[in-house]
DNA sequence: CTCAAACCTAGCTCCGGTGA
DNA sequence: TCACCGGAGCTAGGTTTGAG
């Protein structure tokens, strides 16, 4: 998230990250965390495994029940409490430093401002969207704000009030009032989506829209899997028609693709379309083309 | 060099409890 | 009966690092 959007979330309680469940630290968590956001201080930037290096604080049990370095978990837990910030990566690995966050809405109004703010951010990225996964949206702040929980049942109130609103076929449809969808002319382009994209992430939605299943099956037995390992959704235009696996062989893009009905479009300009969004793809990833 | 461990990432489904 | 709520249980693979 951006700096603006993490500060509406911020200072959070004195409670642990949602799987831990919403006691407080006991006595002794707060103290390692207090003499490890010392140490982030007294360095500036910190990799973790140097700060296991440093304190060796062993494994713990983690969600799924199985070992984890308690290091990594406290460093995580710190991170959503708001007492460290993610500097950058290296390799993919979070380099940590301290922070401080801002102080928290002066009253109740400010409060309401605060997570009406979060509520219209999602709003956005997610537009337009049923009633169902709006109420779903904004329950799942509670991860964002979990000081805030108890506020959300009337945000999602406010929000039904704030947004503008339409019902198709029995289904209420929520969208920012700014947005004018007839301004939106559709594009004479083939996107390849993550399995995230805001267009396919409410799986409901996107059979409402275009009528087929889409799932990601990176977590399902490969013998089980219908779409392939890591399915990405095959736009064209405004249509969801297909997906493609891609994979890198020896410096080279492979492609496979799968359409709802079977076969590609016949459309000329389909075919020049997708070579485009391939060609884009390779050169994201720094291949040869 | 190989291998294992650590770390990372953006999920899905089921089920029982609750309340209208 | 149904929507909502929240927890439990399970899961794939890529990259980097460092020990041996």
């Amino acid at each position: 998230v951006t700096r603006s959007v993490q500060a509406l979330m911020h200072p959070r309680s004195d409670t642990c990250v949602p799987a831990e469940g919403r006691a407080p630290w006991p006595a002794e968590r707060r103290k390692q965390a207090q003499l490890l956001l010392e140490f982030v201080r007294e360095r500036g930037a910190v990799h973790p495994r140097e700060v296991d290096d440093h304190f060796s604080h062993g494994t713990v049990r983690n969600y799924w029940g199985g070992s984890s370095n308690a290091t990594t978990h406290l460093l995580d837990a710190m991170l959503y409490r708001g007492l460290l910030r993610v500097a950058r990566r290296e390799g993919g690995i979070r380099i940590y430093t301290a922070h401080q966050h801002g102080l928290k809405p002066a009253d109740a109004a400010a409060r309401r401002t605060r997570i009406d703010e979060l509520v219209d951010v999602a709003a956005h990225i997610y537009a337009p969207l049923p009633g169902a996964c709006l109420s779903d949206l904004v329950r799942r702040l509670r991860f964002a704000v979990p000081q805030w929980h108890s506020e959300l049942k009337s945000a999602l109130e406010r929000a039904k009030q704030r947004l503008s609103h339409a019902r198709v076929d029995g289904i209420d449809w929520y969208w920012p009032a700014e947005v004018n969808a007839a301004r939106c002319a559709t594009q004479d382009t083939v996107r390849l989506l993550t399995p995230f994209d805001p267009v396919v992430w409410d799986r409901d939605r996107f059979e409402l829209l275009w009528g087929w299943v889409y799932r990601l099956e990176a977590y399902t037995p490969a013998p089980k899997r219908k779409l392939g390992y890591y399915a990405l959704p095959l736009l064209w235009r405004d249509r969801v028609i297909g997906w493609g696996n891609l994979s890198v062989k020896n410096g080279h893009l492979q492609s496979e693709f799968g359409y709802v009905e079977s076969h590609p479009p016949r459309d000329r300009a389909f075919k020049r379309e997708l070579d485009a969004e391939l060609d884009r793809m390779r050169a994201f990833l720094g291949l040869e083309s």
